[in-house]
RNA sequence: GCCGGUGUGGCGGAAUUGGCAGACGCACAAGACUCAAAAUCUUGCGGGGGCAACUUCGUGUGGGUUCAAGUCCCACCGCCGGCACCA
């Protein structure tokens, strides 16, 4: 044995060299391939193994792409604004900005280590004025068409976090950020109308080779639901009432309405005997919190003494009041059909109000019905001219037969809300608007973007729903842009996803001081072809950006809908729990954490890099055992000594060698394309421990041991460099081209066959290739000798796989 | 409650989509080398039975389809994730 494996002197050797001549180069000529991770957000705990999972995944890919001659975009970059890197910062006593300097600092060190081909000159940062420029232009150009616009509601607000948040932040009623529960307040907040964008949002997940677990969450986000608006007349008054409903089909079984206690005319529906009950139940609806909404599902609420009229037949049904209607979803009303929905069923349950079957599964009605029935077929009854119909045909009919009785229309309605754009919190990007007592609200020009962040003593967050910016009169007064009397800046910051939303388009012109991209650019380098990332971003991030990519297309910014072409959501890497054994997210609290910097040192990036393919399929959490490195490091040992054992051999391509050779090839191949990672390792292991065999009788020749050089780098670069170089090449391994295989070359002339008696194996035979299904079975019965008895039924031949003799 | 995912040795996981279950690796055990240890190499390694060739059971549970089921069908159970009064 010549040199033995010394991974440290290889590695530096290698990322020195790539550094100063990047394998991965712009000849203006290639096509290009976008492959992209999510960028991190600049914690101060650093990395840790799991974080390196995406990494390597999505540089496997970059290089394998790269050796297919594409020119691959492969950037990184800090999403460094928002909540975590200011509550780090608060907690550490020190500017966030200082922190995020310091934090990036370290994490692009860290990042350094996985000797990804990262193009750094492309690095952009959220956080940097010359970056936030082009998000606060964003917001203008949304603000110009009428998509950002203010509104004083009741929005979510984290008492810990001391901001509102967004509808998509809220989990569970709790704050997704820190799991405090979320209260309302009322507050003027910057709202954008990601409504407007519902249907092509809804509608283009269809051209998405996306996951369609990520889809799906989508959609049901979205929550696109279609029905019927109908107005119901209130006895003795003016005013209608209109109410929203997916099952027109039951208007007849309505014996009651509800209306969301927020409703406008809730309190003026109250007569003289239920005006007391009736305030104090909208007073006491008000105090829930929004946790206690969800969870409290026992029905709740109080008859408001007014009528509405079932336009349909006259029918006077009562209103009432209740919590479980929601005020911003539809109308904030309903029409009850107790007789055909569970939520209407248990409310007429527990204020005994009749209960009017419509559909009918056999034509008859139910006796004493214990719960309703929600099924969306069957045969109508009770309802006048409708009875008879099939109610699936109804309900697709009744939405324009209503609209033609006049007294409602047909209507769609979304679960989405428009996103709540306001944090009050000071390290985020500024909102570009002044307040002007005359001219409301005004944008900045677009010639003094960006509008920086000013310097602030004290950031932490007042809690009272003002912006910490608020305290800075010299920064907050100034003129109006627009008539150039006294105005007032507007204090609030964007939220953490505004700079994401978008970043990965400034990437590719990161120094354009005159565009957010040139047209140019965008149309050469975009949009993402590969996006990897945690699921965890399912629906804020990929919500969020498939949305601003859809309005710059709009305003002619960049000529594609969609962001991201196909997204890979890599799964976690979890830690153990000491004492139970079982799975847990890595965490500081729970001690479990994995640095990466001690595994380089003692194992080298490479090991780590196979270890984090290996330890299990790229989609699914795995569990981090350190022992399993260990494999890997023998595996890389045997490889390189293989090659520097064999690689002066000179034996020649005997037909052995070619097989295993193509067989290698397509192994490695058809597992990588199917993203099946972790087997592509199994599989170098195995190709490697069957090359290391035939080499004791010097079999392997050079070209094998090249080939399986090439294959393996992608995933352990350093060490496939070396070897490459060490079997006499000058020019890099990654301008080597991947290798082919020829399925005919890997193919033996003779196959190995299982024999079964009734479906157990008994023996194995060896056979020509080409055999006859009558000779096939003849040698498996001759082989079976005499443990074949009794009368044979049947005799089963599958080409190349297997021989059964039925037997009785 | 609804919708996804998942369940295979002591452990991580394979299984060409219905065709020899447990590839590859970890851990473990025995042997070789060594004064000794480490490293390395060789062999073994799902359970029961047998000196053995072999035999039998076995992919969360219970049924079913099939010559053949981890894989398909029906009914359950456990874990993980998403949604959750959206009318």
């Amino acid at each position: 044995m010549a040199v033995p494996y010394n991974h440290r002197a290889i590695e530096k050797k290698w990322r020195k060299e790539w550094e100063e001549h990047p394998i991965n180069v712009n000849d203006g000529k290639k096509e290009k391939y976008y492959c992209l991770d999510m960028f991190p957000y600049p914690s101060g705990n650093g990395l840790h193994v799991g974080h390196w999972r995406g990494y390597v995944i999505s540089d496997v890919w970059s290089r394998y792409k790269l050796m297919h001659g594409y020119y691959v975009i492969h950037p990184m970059g800090w999403d460094a604004f928002g909540l975590p890197a200011e509550n780090y910062a608060i907690k550490m006593g020190v500017h966030p900005a200082d922190s995020t300097a310091k934090n990036i600092a370290n994490i692009k060190r860290q990042i350094n280590e996985i000797s990804a081909i990262y193009d750094w000159d492309m690095e952009v940062n959220t956080t940097d004025p010359e970056f936030y420029k082009w998000t606060q232009w964003i917001f203008v150009q949304m603000f110009k068409k009428g998509l950002a616009y203010e509104k004083e509601m009741p929005i979510n607000w984290c008492p810990s976090c001391k901001t509102g948040l967004a509808n998509e932040e809220v989990v569970n009623g709790k704050c997704e950020r820190c799991g405090a529960d979320v209260t309302k307040k009322n507050l003027k907040q910057w709202m954008l109308k990601i409504t407007a964008y519902a249907d092509r949002l809804l509608d283009d997940l269809d051209t998405l080779d996306w996951p369609e677990k990520v889809k799906k969450m989508q959609t049901e986000w979205i929550g696109k639901s279609y029905g019927a608006e109908v107005d119901f007349a209130v006895e003795n008054r003016e005013e209608k009432i209109t109410v929203y409903t997916t099952r027109p089909d039951t208007l007849y079984g309505a014996t009651f309405m509800v209306l969301a206690p927020e409703h406008a005319l809730a309190t003026s529906l109250a007569t003289e005997e239920t005006k007391a009950a009736v305030e104090d139940y909208i007073y006491k609806t008000s105090l829930k919190s929004s946790v206690d909404r969800l969870q409290d599902k026992e029905k709740t609420g109080v008859f408001t003494g007014s009528y509405a009229i079932n336009p349909l037949n006259g029918a006077k049904v009562p209103i009432w009041l209740s919590d479980y209607v929601l005020a911003d979803y539809g109308t904030g009303a309903i029409m009850c059909v107790p007789a055909h929905d569970d939520r209407d069923f248990e409310f007429a349950k527990k204020f005994n109000i009749p209960i009017i079957q419509v559909i009918s599964k056999d034509g008859k009605e139910i006796e004493d019905m214990t719960e309703a029935y929600t099924e969306a077929s069957g045969i109508m009854i009770n309802s006048g001219d409708w009875n008879g119909m099939e109610s699936s045909v109804l309900k697709k009919e009744a939405p324009a037969m209503i609209e033609k009785m006049g007294f409602g229309r047909k209507t769609t309605n979304y679960k989405l809300r428009d996103w709540v754009f306001s944090r009050q919190r000071y390290w985020g990007e500024p909102i570009p608007i002044v307040h002007c007592p005359d001219c409301g609200a005004v944008p900045v020009p677009e010639d003094q973007l960006p509008l920086l962040l000013p310097e602030v003593d004290s950031y932490q967050p007042t809690g009272t729903g003002e912006s910490p910016l608020a305290d800075i009169t010299d920064w907050v007064n100034t003129t109006c842009p627009c008539c150039g009397k006294p105005a007032k800046r507007e204090t609030n910051t964007m939220p953490q996803w505004a700079g994401s939303s978008w970043y990965f388009l400034r990437y590719v012109d990161n120094k354009n001081d005159k565009e957010l991209v040139s047209k140019e650019k965008a149309d050469k380098y975009l949009p993402v072809d590969m996006y990897i990332g945690g699921v965890e971003h399912a629906v804020l991030h990929l919500l969020y950006s498939r949305f601003y990519t859809k309005f710059l297309y709009d305003i002619g910014v960049v000529d594609f809908q969609e962001p991201f072409k196909k997204l890979f959501n890599q799964g976690m890497v979890c830690g153990r729990d000491k004492e139970t054994g079982a799975a847990t997210k890595m965490s500081k609290s729970l001690g479990n954490i994995v640095s990466p910097d001690d595994i380089v040192r003692d194992y080298g990036c490479d090991s780590l890099r196979l270890y984090e393919l290996f330890i299990g399929p790229p989609e699914l959490d795995s569990i981090w055992d350190d022992r399993g490195l260990e494999g890997i490091y023998r595996f890389l040992t045997k490889f390189w000594n293989l090659v520097m054992d064999h690689k002066d051999d000179g034996a020649p391509e005997s037909s052995k060698v070619v097989k295993e050779r193509h067989r290698l090839v397509y192994d490695v191949t058809t597992r990588l394309e199917n993203f099946s990672l972790n087997t592509v390792i199994s599989a170098f292991m195995e190709h490697n421990n069957n090359l290391c065999d035939m080499a004791k009788t010097k079999q392997v020749d050079k070209k094998t041991l090249e080939t399986f050089v090439i294959l393996l780098a992608p995933f352990a670069p350093h060490i496939s460099e070396e070897l490459y170089h060490e079997l006499g090449h000058d020019a890099s391994v990654f301008t080597a081209q991947w290798p082919e295989y020829d399925e005919k070359a890997m193919e033996d002339d003779e196959i190995e066959i299982a024999v079964q008696i009734n479906g157990k194996t008994k023996t194995v035979i060896t056979v020509a290739k080409e055999i006859a299904k009558e000779d096939a079975l003849a040698a498996g019965k001759e082989a079976l000798g005499d443990k074949l008895t009794g009368n044979i039924v049947k005799e089963i031949y599958v080409p190349g796989r297997i021989i059964n003799i039925v037997v009785k």
